[in-house]
DNA sequence: CCCTCCCTTGCAAACGGTTGCCAGACCAAG
DNA sequence: CTTGGTCTGGCAACCGTTTGCAAGGGAGGG
């Protein structure tokens, strides 16, 4: 139904290679020939078959992204960064969604592979084994994660998480519970290594949980019997889940429990209390990862983002 | 670098046409074969290249989807349900955020096509003219707009409307702020018609607007400055921003001024005052969608949903 | 024992482009 | 008037897969 450049060929009355030409290689055709394709070619309301043209020179000037949960507010700048450096770069990006689940991320990667030129792989649930696999079939960019010989973007979880306790420690906080995401997060076992080094706190670890307000929901119950004063939850949105539930239970917060989240997501500014965070370059992140996919000379570069505590009203002197 | 359908040939010592019906024919080659095929697929880890297939087939088996704005909570129920509808059906779904420029929405709109089975337009800003012209290179299925002869999933927005003005009504309002969405929205233009046919009710109009935290933000001051002792906002996003620029005023919400939003997305409910909304069927509006697109056979189907008014707490009596 | 018919497989042409190679046209210099 | 170089555009192969057509072989019926 559309035109083909075959079309655009008969019309201009030029063989198919010069139309080709007229498109891709300028400087190869005679400025009045080209004119002339140029002419036919958009009345004839031509568009080059992008998958057509990307079997042959096996560019696709399109990239995939891949998240665990698109309605996890974290991940909308980061994409949105990258599509706008994508785009700067002539690039276009196709999102997906794995809902949480390895299976479907898996095949969704396969999908994309021979559709994209790159593949920006954003807290993955696979197992490092199965990516280094499909790797060899589409180039990668990790984000959140850290993989042998796989250029990643990290962010400094680490430093954090060590911000977030000694802000803790300093209001007086001793006993501190640690809420964590879904096994095999890098982001939980970072936390997790951080905190089993700090000296002279009791942390109590709970988890795995889903990353999301339910998730957090649901733990506010054991959290409040733990006898902690205050929570370091693996992000946002378990805290705003926690905080929801603590008030369901009548316990307020900062007055009786603090809270502190990782993000620093849209809902926790708007939220009452606002809530503590530990801010993540998510933007950057995004651009960084894109132009590492797009550069692809750097083989296996990492760059680490730092981390911002942001303190707001979910954070307050324990209680004695 | 990656194993073609060639390789798997040779290897397993048969044509490449059968290797191709072992995978899309199995009935029309022998059991045996078919298993010495597949074997040999399976050790040199094979997988059809999609776009290769697409080029003879005129299928990808993917749909396109197209927001706005991503980072607005209201589009990931949406973007859920449709992938998980397309996934039942044996589809991918690409999501592509606009940035809300007509212009990029068109080039992704361009990009797609050819790549996609069909694109899922939900709120575009696109005129009708261009999008009834796109249509002629993909299927579409247009969400929150109704277009000529082209398959629409709708949701009552009116009905939502005037459920949300009967109850600042019988709440004791008479003069009320209508707090619009951006220019050529339908939905803000389905709105404004239900508020002008409105009886008894004093209507102050403003906008347009972004359809963001920011957007209520800015109209903090202009609201509150016109006496109005309530607000309809065109989404919750503006919704909550405008309590929080009022909050920011000293004005409290809802004892000096109602304030009732569209969507109920997350933030609305986490958010203190909780949000008055008029809630959308958004997932039900992306399984919809999808079964539209796949079906085709619905030729210019227009589908309408309904909407529901929950109360919660930024609505309250007027004062006198 | 021959003739059909069905099953299985190979052949080759498409799908819509891109690109290396080659030939003709043209121009300037010798 | 030849020679050599530069432009320009055509030819054809190729990218990976599907699919209509036809040929070969074996089985069953007459």
């Amino acid at each position: 139904m559309a035109a083909t450049i075959k079309d655009v060929a008969r019309v201009s009355g030029v063989h198919v290679s010069t139309v080709s030409r007229a498109f891709s290689a300028p400087h190869l055709v005679n400025p009045a020939t080209r004119s002339r394709v140029l002419a036919a070619a958009d009345d004839l309301g031509y568009r080059p078959n992008r998958a057509a043209r990307a079997l042959t020179t096996g560019r696709t000037f399109n990239l995939g992204l891949i998240v665990a949960d698109i309605s996890n507010p974290f991940f909308p700048p980061l994409i949105k960064a990258a599509q706008a450096q994508a785009r700067g770069r002539d690039h276009h990006v196709f999102v997906a969604d794995t809902d949480e689940d390895p299976r479907v991320e898996e095949e969704l990667i396969r999908t994309l592979t021979k559709q994209v030129d790159g593949v920006l792989l954003c807290s993955p649930r696979l197992s490092n084994k199965v990516i280094e696999r499909l790797a060899e079939d589409v180039p990668f960019v990790v984000v959140n994660r850290r993989i042998r010989g796989m250029p990643s973007v990290l962010m400094n979880v680490a430093q954090g998480a060590a911000l977030a306790l000694d802000h803790l420690a300093g209001l007086g906080h001793r006993r501190i519970a640690l809420v964590c995401g879904p096994a095999g997060s890098w982001t939980s076992n970072e936390m997790q290594a951080v905190a089993a080094r700090s000296q002279g706190l009791d942390l109590v670890s709970f988890g795995p949980n889903q990353p999301t307000e339910g998730g957090g929901l649901a733990m506010a119950a054991e959290v409040a019997a733990c006898g902690a004063t205050a929570v370091l939850a693996y992000n946002d949105l378990l805290a705003l889940g926690l905080v929801e539930g603590l008030a369901a239970m009548g316990i307020k917060v900062p007055e009786q429990i603090s809270v502190i989240g990782f993000d620093d997501i849209l809902p926790g500014r708007l939220n009452r209390p606002k809530l503590t965070t530990v801010a993540m370059p998510a933007a950057a992140a995004g651009r960084m990862a894109v132009d590492l996919l797009l550069q692809s000379g750097g083989e296996g570069a990492t760059v680490t983002l730092d981390t911002a505590l942001i303190v707001r009203e979910s954070t307050g002197r324990a209680r004695t």
